[in-house]
RNA sequence: GGCCCCGUAGCUCAGUGGAUAGAGCGGCAGACUUCGAAUCUGCGGGCGGAGGUUCGACUCCUCCCGGGGCCA
């Protein structure tokens, strides 16, 4: 798995490894029959070794015992060792996420990488729609997952001011400026008006906004990128790929680096593709250090993944070393009615008009809390509700109880070393799941971070807000026998939900 | 026609080979003289279809059906 690690639960899958003699991964069972942890790595080596499964689960599970490791251990169905853990462990991880703060879970990587994540790069020709807040809400929080767990991470924004579009655009504001129309095939809108009013280019203007709306988004790019500026540096990008010349024009030989055809550079009139721009783009990606380049594109480019890794590969580095993370679409739905959003049909809706709406923190958790794979249908009214019904605000209404707990704690040291933290009677059943959800975290951000999948993080984050409202209900914190564990354990819970609405983005309010 | 994504509960979605497939919303019935009831407790129903790989498949492979998207 990954042995660098140190939480509790890596240790502990650390301890069995040896004794196992292979890498063993542990698991929640679902079943609390089957105890606090369950391991498949019997059945896994079984047939290497050419021994029952249940033989080998039965010497795993007495070696264990016989360490002192674990408090019991026992073989169930086809080879599964269950284990559960004594009350003392429990208490010492406690202590341990407490001690650990934000840092908890976090530094999961063996070898850190620079990494750049380039995302949203609309054309500056209107604002922020809803379809680049998704690209926007999930390059984000990959790059914080990333980040998190300790490579070096910048984010670019790219946008072209050069191109047919961005004419388009001049065209119309210079239109609206003279008292005409815009052109037919040219943008309209509140926005194209107010800019009109401006003197000069509108698009330093135009980018302004789109910034402010990102920022509003509480998302902060490093870097803009202009595609002129880059567009400069094509002859020599061009001179380090694989070309030939056909028909007039300068083609790139794609085709021999994993594309499904060659591509064009240069037109045979002499001007050079969009393609070009591309090389030239990762060249001086290249050049400024990055190991790594993602892209995060909607859906609707699929198709640029391969010429994109040609690309990579002909300029000399690896084709894996280029990610391009697609998604799917987004829709919105209204009152039972669905809005598909097309740009073209110009059904666009702003993402400032969504955040009115909704909110920045609803928007993040709902554009980020589903499968980049899969397409998301936002529903707007569950969305702006500001209720138990909207999980967004059940996750944080756990974080502000929480603290409201710790200001009625007083001065009492929530920190304080495990040794003080005994509770007097046996832990009960729901201390146990909420230390164990608490647990879970750490190869929870690990495996998003790989995974490039954000929406693991919401869904476990109302998997802890459950966990902790029902020891809460069931437990009384102050005044206890138990006062001085339950604290830790309140901000050890505070701690894992401020991580995790901090990787999405979402604020962790300390009152509602 | 080629390529990509998706079919899991009435709806929106989790589940990257393991034990009896989960959650939210919607519906019904309960719980505050006690640290925050934006909370908790209980009640129903599902892997589109057919083969294959495997000790074991929602998960991997092939085909079919259905929805979305891109390209030509």
């Amino acid at each position: 798995m990954r042995p660098w690690l140190t939480d509790p639960v890596a240790r502990l899958a650390g301890a069995l490894s040896e004794i196992a003699g292979t890498s063993v991964a542990l698991e929640r069972p679902g079943d609390a029959e089957h105890g606090d942890y369950a391991t498949n790595v019997a059945l896994r080596i079984a047939t290497t070794h050419g021994r029952p499964p249940r033989e080998i689960a039965g010497e795993i599970a007495a070696e264990a015992l016989a360490r002192d490791i674990v408090s019991s251990a026992e073989t169930a169905g086809p080879g599964f060792v269950n284990l559960r853990v004594s009350d003392r462990w429990l208490v010492d991880a406690v202590a341990e996420i407490v001690a650990a703060g934000g840092t908890f879970g976090s530094s999961s990587v063996h070898g850190a990488e620079r990494i750049q994540v380039e995302m949203v790069s609309a054309n500056p020709t209107g604002p922020v729609t809803v379809a680049s807040a998704r690209n926007a809400a999930y390059g984000d929080s990959v790059a914080r997952l990333l980040s998190f767990a300790g490579h070096e991470v910048e984010r670019e924004y790219y946008y072209n001011d050069a191109g047919v579009q961005m004419e388009r655009f001049h065209a119309s504001v210079d239109a609206v400026r003279r008292g005409e129309e815009p052109p037919e095939d040219g943008y309209r809108g509140d926005y194209v008006s107010e800019l009109a009013e401006l003197a000069g280019d509108p698009v330093p203007a135009m980018l302004e906004r789109i910034e402010a709306t990102l920022e509003r988004f509480r998302i902060h790019f490093d870097t803009w990128e202009r595609q002129s500026a880059v567009e400069a540096e094509i002859p020599e990008s061009v001179a380090l790929l694989e070309t030939f010349e056909e028909d007039g024009a300068l083609w790139a030989r794609t085709s021999a680096h994993g594309d499904d055809k060659d591509r064009v550079l240069v037109r045979s009139g002499g001007e050079p593709t969009y393609f070009a721009a591309d090389a030239a783009y990762i060249r001086r990606k290249y050049a400024r250090g990055f190991d790594r380049l993602i892209y995060v594109l909607g859906a609707d480019h699929h198709g640029y993944v391969l010429r994109l890794q040609a690309l990579a590969e002909m300029l000399g580095h690896p084709r894996a070393s280029l990610e391009v993370l697609v998604y799917q679409l987004v829709s919105l739905s209204e009152k039972g009615e669905a809005r598909k959003m097309s740009k073209r049909r110009g059904d666009v809706v702003f993402l400032d008009d969504l955040l009115d709406t909704i909110g920045v923190d609803a928007a993040r958790w709902f554009l980020v809390s589903r499968g980049h794979d899969q397409a998301i249908e936002l529903d707007v009214d569950l969305a702006k509700q500001r209720t138990q019904k909207n999980p967004v605000y059940y996750v944080q209404y756990a974080h502000a109880r929480i603290a409201g707990i710790l200001r009625n704690a007083g001065d009492r040291d929530v920190a304080a070393p495990s040794h003080k933290v005994d509770p007097a009677p046996a832990l009960t059943h729901e201390e146990r799941e909420l230390v164990k959800r608490l647990l879970e975290f750490p190869v929870l951000a690990a495996e998003s971070a790989e995974r490039r999948a954000p929406h693991a993080i919401p869904n476990y984050a109302i998997r802890v807000a459950d966990d902790f409202h029902r020891f809460y209900h069931h437990q009384r914190v102050l005044g206890t026998e138990s006062e001085a564990f339950r604290l830790a354990l309140c901000a050890a819970a505070q701690g894992i939900v401020a991580s995790c609405l901090d990787l999405i983005g979402v604020v962790a309010p300390e009152r509602m």
